[in-house]
DNA sequence: TTGAAAGCGATACCAC
DNA sequence: GTGGTATCGCTTTCAA
């Protein structure tokens, strides 16, 4: 039985070998003046050599700073699974490689009375991407225990809380309206929505937007025609019926994500109608799904990689630039023409 | 301008806080023999209440220990949205629930020299998952130097190396037989298949199923009917148009992913033929897309999910139970109707 | 059962 | 410029 238990290679192990002291080695390995070129230059041959790997725990130990991006994400066994934050996903793992910095997940469940702050604790966290709040909790406690504690973060989509924090989120009001013109562009003036969750930051964003430019652009109003989801595909699958059902359907429907979109879509084909002859659809996010469902989902697209790259540089510039305070990032929506109306 | 600065509380201020020395209060935190249960209480409801945090960094530093489950995939900056991957990871997350881990992701870039063990040693990693090995280089030393201290491991698709090590991957044979057997029952005999990436594990072992089982089950044998793909989407829309050119068409298409079929289908429908009239065609994995192309795709299902939760729980076991020694898990794979064949 | 002291692998500071 | 020493927050002997 091979039991080796190499002991890994540590600095003092390199300043050994190198003759000089540990903390010698430690100013080399930090990029670091008052070390002569030539010294600097044989230490790093010989830590190369030996196959030194400065350990990083002991680093955050003593320096607090992490070279990490914590994400953290609320409770959902399914999170990995919904495409929407896999692009911002892609986008923080993406900044996080521009930066030199290693992703850690962590669900929050705030019914267990988990919070930002202790977690940022628990793992020395310097630097956090806080996606998708459930404001069913109040969380500024929380928010202004990261703040006093120096903790750089932002949150995606915007923080409704009073606080000013990073921010990055897509400009609602005007995907909204990309979307309104268009209808009407084609002719529908009697146009059903269903919402988005109530507890996250751009349902009810999207939904005043909604209301208010509906009215801007003359479009019937009628209260019937506002129906409730949560963003889900089955909430799209539910709610869709109440619009179908009404005595005078709309022409269109507008979905405030793609996922209910895509869930009102089932629904309307298993009632034989067709889209879009019989109703028109359009959704919000373009999600990788819209462009595969058929026909192709019409849909106003957030840059979500963009959104979760930019999240962390706002973070990363709050570390560099305290003093500059934080930047709330209103990102451009874009119309994508399918075939779905 | 507020400048708190508030330390952290540490094991000490709680151990100062009772009155007992901090390593006392670490035997109460590790859940240890050797307090009375009166004083445990007591030290446990003083932590509670200043909300005491245990640092993990430095307990992993002491102990040698990490509370995480490393990922490891190859460099991919679409990593994140080849949902392929999300079902394997959606698996390890909820097994890092389960054991109280958290995870972190590190994209590995073989080109640049890095290692799986260097990350371990870097990060103090106990617990990894390797995801899809990339084949193009020798890393069989690499895998030593892993089993040779101790850092409990598991990849997920086999490994082709001689060492034995915990692995994770479905039954290929028995998939490719499924899907050739359903298309032998619909009355195929001349069936084109597209091959995934040869650097891969799955890929060279469903080719071998693929020729093994197409003479035993008499279909037509025909170089010709066998294209190269990696099992990208691009790669499928690639290799499609050799099958379609050939003198004498197949009938039915086995493309080993879903991506490559999705690729392959919109090949086919460009060319205004029509899936399953014309040409039958079936996948392999079962990721979310197949369920919403048009036609759906029939394919052979690999239970992702619980292969990344078995991942974990393989590294798990071998941290508990040394002596056990690796296991080589083989998953069953099933066959999905839909409506592409 | 409890407490004192050593040490994990690094950084930071202060002499020299 | 370079080296010694304290320190980060914790676990782990070992003595009392």
């Amino acid at each position: 039985m091979k039991r080796v238990e190499k002991r890994s290679i540590t600095i003092k192990d390199v300043a050994k070998r190198a003759g000089v002291a540990h903390s010698t080695v430690s100013l080399v390995m930090n990029e670091r003046e008052h070390v002569s070129p030539k010294l600097r230059e044989r230490i790093l041959k010989i830590a190369a050599e030996m196959g030194y790997q400065p350990n990083m725990l002991a680093r955050s130990l003593i320096s607090k700073k992490s070279s990490t991006v914590a994400v953290v994400f609320p409770e959902n066994p399914h999170f990995f699974t919904i495409t929407y934050f896999l692009m911002l996903i892609e986008g923080i793992q993406n900044a996080c490689k521009k930066y030199d910095r290693v992703l850690m997940f962590f669900s929050l469940d705030q019914t267990k009375g988990e919070s930002y702050y202790q977690i940022s604790r628990k793992w020395l966290i310097d630097l956090m991407v806080i996606i998708n709040i459930d404001y069913t909790r109040d969380i500024s406690r929380d928010i202004q225990d990261l703040k006093n504690n120096n903790i750089c973060f932002s949150v995606i989509t915007k923080y409704r809380g009073k606080e000013k924090v990073n921010s990055v989120s897509v400009d609602n009001f005007e995907g909204v309206r990309l979307a309104l013109e268009y209808l009407i562009s084609q002719g529908h003036r009697r146009v059903g929505y269903i919402s988005g969750n109530p507890n996250s930051s751009d349902g009810p964003e999207r939904l005043r937007a909604f209301k208010t430019l509906s009215k801007q652009l003359n479009l019937e109003q009628d209260e019937e025609l506002i129906v409730y989801g949560d963003f889900t595909f089955e909430s799209g699958e539910r709610e869709m019926p109440k619009l179908l059902d009404l005595k005078k359907r709309p022409t269109a429907v507008f979905a405030a994500s793609d996922y209910m979109a895509i869930g009102a879509m089932r629904t309307i084909k298993a009632r034989g109608l067709s889209i879009p002859k019989d109703i028109a659809l359009i959704g919000f996010d373009n999600t990788l799904e819209a462009a595969y469902v058929e026909p192709g989902l019409t849909t106003i697209r957030q840059p979500l990689q963009e959104m979760g790259e930019r999240a962390v540089d706002l973070a990363i510039q709050s570390m560099r630039e305290p003093e500059a305070g934080p930047q709330t990032l209103v990102l451009k929506p874009e119309f994508i023409k399918r075939q779905s109306c």
